[in-house]
DNA sequence: TCAAAAGTGTTTCAGGTACACCCATGG
DNA sequence: CCATGGGTGTACCTGAAACACTTTTGA
């Protein structure tokens, strides 16, 4: 265990440092958490977020995007900084402060099933949090207040779509996300003026007869209200 | 150096975790931010924020606490975790994952100056930050946008201000804040409707000749608005 | 032809914003 | 008596919320 240190800071005692992931997703129009059995001691076989350490050379966020990609496959994943846990006690196994993600990913995207497969994983919906390790029920708690607030005043619905999607399935997201019933009618006018929507000529079949309009986001125009801030209340 | 750990967990390396406080004061109706000059090697002597590492046997956020009564003896401050900066070279001593966290104090408090003193400090306006160590920069831009996002929905300007005041000081502090004019009357009317301040009888005569009425905080609704969120958009 | 989902406008109400003058007092 | 900062009310406008029927088409 060697570390190279300037002169003064010889004498701190250095900790471990863990990453934790909550990742997101919906699933049959409800908010969804991905969680794993724990493969190592302590604690191994109860349910827990995905989590890993921080390697020496790799900076906290390029560890989490790791994280997240080897046990999912998955990259260039919307992803947020939630919170630092740093209590003394948190994890028996030593002093760990974790460092904890919050991620948004679109359930259909077809590696994941398989990447995830090879580690006993499940959806919960977050409306029924089992029991999880450590400070992780503390953890998932925080980043659904996290990604509520966040998703009041930042277009990030989109992320948990498809490429090309329709009306109806992103308001199906938004009231995911916020659990509660959303007005069809306002909600269309809403999209629709903010300018966030392109439209297809395409209709999606595969779940009425009459069809529903395909749409796709606008890049710019969703980077714009990102960077500004667009209320989503609904 | 020794840690206990868990049998799998000894192959980790363990790095280094430091505080960065951003202290926010209210003075001459400017937002501005308490900045220290740098003791330890390397970079001593160049202007940085308020920092120190985490001890081995005390949480994340009691370090915080700590490192920011040990410098300005103040307690039970207004302190927000703001963000974990972890970039692997970005502190040229050592791998220093640094919690930034910010405050808010009361640039009146008598006991700050005294304190602050042994050490060379100075308050800098926010628009007008000088070039700082490491990351420091970065922190700060973040802190500050964090404080104005966390302003418009948490009644947090009165963290600012002592316990009895008037609401031309309030409504400068909200300026300072958001670094734009806010209309007088529009400010008095939605503050006095959201039921955060109770009416004095006193004056305070120092500003005017006429004195304008002094108010306190409703620390009821204070922490009911605090939870449910109120829009301080002005 | 009918069941099932998609799509469409108007009215109401609350809250935000803009704006200009009188008041009280000490010097 | 006047200069200085404190305090007050109204009109307008925008955006949110509530609300019910018509359209399409495959089976």
């Amino acid at each position: 265990m060697t570390l190279y240190l300037a002169p003064l800071y010889e004498d701190v005692k250095p900790l471990l440092i863990a990453i934790d992931c909550i990742i997101f997703g919906v699933q049959d129009a409800k908010m969804k958490l991905l969680i794993f059995k724990r493969e190592v001691e302590p604690l191994a076989g109860s349910w827990s977020l995905l989590g890993s350490f921080v390697n020496f050379e790799e900076s906290v966020d390029e560890a989490a995007e790791r994280i997240l990609f080897e046990l999912t496959g998955l990259e260039d994943i919307y992803m947020e900084q939630l919170h630092c846990f740093g209590a003394v006690n948190r994890d028996p196994g030593g002093r760990v402060v974790s460092i904890a993600y919050w991620s948004l990913i679109r359930v259909d995207q077809s590696h994941l099933e398989f990447n995830v497969r090879t580690h006993e994983s499940k959806w919960i919906s977050i409306d029924a949090i089992p029991e999880l390790v450590l400070d992780h029920r503390e953890m998932v708690e925080m980043a659904i207040s996290n990604l509520r607030e966040r998703a009041r005043f930042k277009p990030i619905g989109f992320e948990l779509l498809p490429q090309e999607f329709t009306m109806v399935q992103l308001l199906k997201v938004y009231e995911a996300i916020f659990d509660h019933p959303i007005d069809n009618r306002n909600f269309r006018k809403k999209l629709l003026k903010s300018g966030l929507l392109i439209p297809l000529t395409k209709k999606d079949k595969s779940t009425s007869k009459k069809g529903s309009f395909l749409y796709k986001f606008n890049q710019e125009t969703y980077s714009k209200l990102s960077r500004e801030g667009y209320s989503f209340g609904f």
